[in-house]
DNA sequence: CATCCGACATACCGCAAGTACGTACTTTGA
DNA sequence: TCAAAGTACGTACTTGCGGTATGTCGGATG
């Protein structure tokens, strides 16, 4: 015998949740949504929780009932806005058929990403010292810079030349801030869809040098490797 | 920097200005020190106006007097923590014979300067949320950036062989992010002095690629894009 | 159907940034 | 030399906002 199943208005079903759950849930996105547009446009200061919650149509009382805080809530935001870009990013990886490929088309999407400016306020401008800088970079870790590092190995390791695990890192490091800074330089031209060229191809530059390198073997110009570190004194003047 | 002891307002004979003018500079300066100190440790959010002229043994008339609020304030703490850290790059630069030297210890200077926590939470932490991206970027364009475009010019310029400006540009601000994100892993490592290592060695490595891709004569623009570079094979795990 | 508890709403508090205004000292001009 | 003027503050107050304490309503549950 069928049971009747009682239509529930407007809440997007989620399923196995409980009425209640499912309006709750429909709360919390309407408070995220509602706080993702404000933090980008006006900044995580600029946005008051009263803009936010009159918004959502809902009061402080909900909002506090959900998350600890105003930082709480910015976290909340930034996660998904930072998650959506992951993946975004991991998805462009997938497609090409050699690590080259897959990089530039990784680096492709990173471009756009960075474009955006909800990542731009959110993640870029507001994120370290909302979240402050450790907290900050562990998520990164986990998220945008572990796509990078993926990359980044198969490229410079793909010819299975034994490259020293912590050195690839520092690699992945380096191109990861390196994407970001020119994500921005890209961002803020004049001209982004040129900007964004000669990033992928600087950036192409460097990971053919290093392959290059790595390939022939050579000890390389290393007059940066071995010689003395003069020691700069601070010249207090004022 | 904490100076508690009740000092006298010392009027240098080098200012030929006038008595009241050496007291107020004195009453700026304390307020920007006491304020360096606090955001330094409390961050900009975290450190009150009233904790700082109380420092500074002020009122908030007298802060209010010389800057229009607490972003001013912030921007003067700003401005003197980067010109320090610019110079004093700058001044390592400028030890060395050749570009490689050059590099290399302003790569040095860069990575201890990283590690000051006042430059960490004022400039990199703070700076951007409080100033704005668009202020924060423009004012290290023409310090920290400049300094880093030098050395960059040099050292891929040097053969004379012409690099594109808008080109190395690109790669300046390449190198720029990869040094700031470098210098960040440096500050966070549990050993500094390694990850520095690492990370010279690192930049040493693509500076040291692209001067040779370069001398080879290898086409700039479309390395990336059109995939002619030297790549090996791999088999491709999907 | 009685009860409970989660999901809110309302009213209020305290802190911190910013402002209005008063005042003493210092320079300046006749 | 002396008063007018303006600088360099100090004091007291307002305001806005994050956070909290508490009340309440309706779906969930046995």
């Amino acid at each position: 015998m069928s049971k009747l199943v009682p239509k529930v208005p407007k809440v997007p079903s989620v399923t196995g949740a409980s009425r209640r759950a499912a309006y709750a849930a429909s709360t919390r996105k309407a408070l995220i949504d509602v706080a993702e547009d404000l933090f980008t446009a006006k900044g995580y200061a600029g946005a008051s929780l009263d803009a936010i919650v009159a918004g959502a149509r809902v009061t402080k009382g909900a909002l506090y009932h959900h998350y600890s805080g105003k930082q709480a809530l910015f976290e909340a935001v930034f996660e998904r806005v930072e998650g959506d870009a992951s993946r975004r990013i991991q998805k462009a990886l997938r497609t090409g058929k050699d690590p080259w490929k897959k990089a530039s088309n990784g680096l492709r999407a990173f471009l756009e990403v960075v474009q955006e400016p909800r990542y731009r306020r959110i993640v870029i401008q507001d994120g370290p010292a909302v979240l402050g800088y450790e907290r900050f970079r562990e998520q990164e870790e986990r998220s945008t810079f572990a796509n990078v590092l993926d990359i980044v190995r198969s490229v410079l390791d793909a010819g299975g030349w034994g490259l020293d695990e912590q050195m690839l890192q520092t690699f992945a490091r380096i191109f990861f801030g390196a994407m970001s800074s020119a994500g921005e330089s890209v961002a803020s031209a004049d001209e982004p869809a040129e900007a964004a060229d000669r990033v992928e191809s600087a950036i192409g530059f460097l990971l053919a040098g290093v392959q290059s390198l790595i390939e022939s073997g050579s000890e390389l110009p290393n007059a940066f490797l071995t010689h003395e570190i003069p020691v700069v004194e601070i010249d207090a003047e004022d």
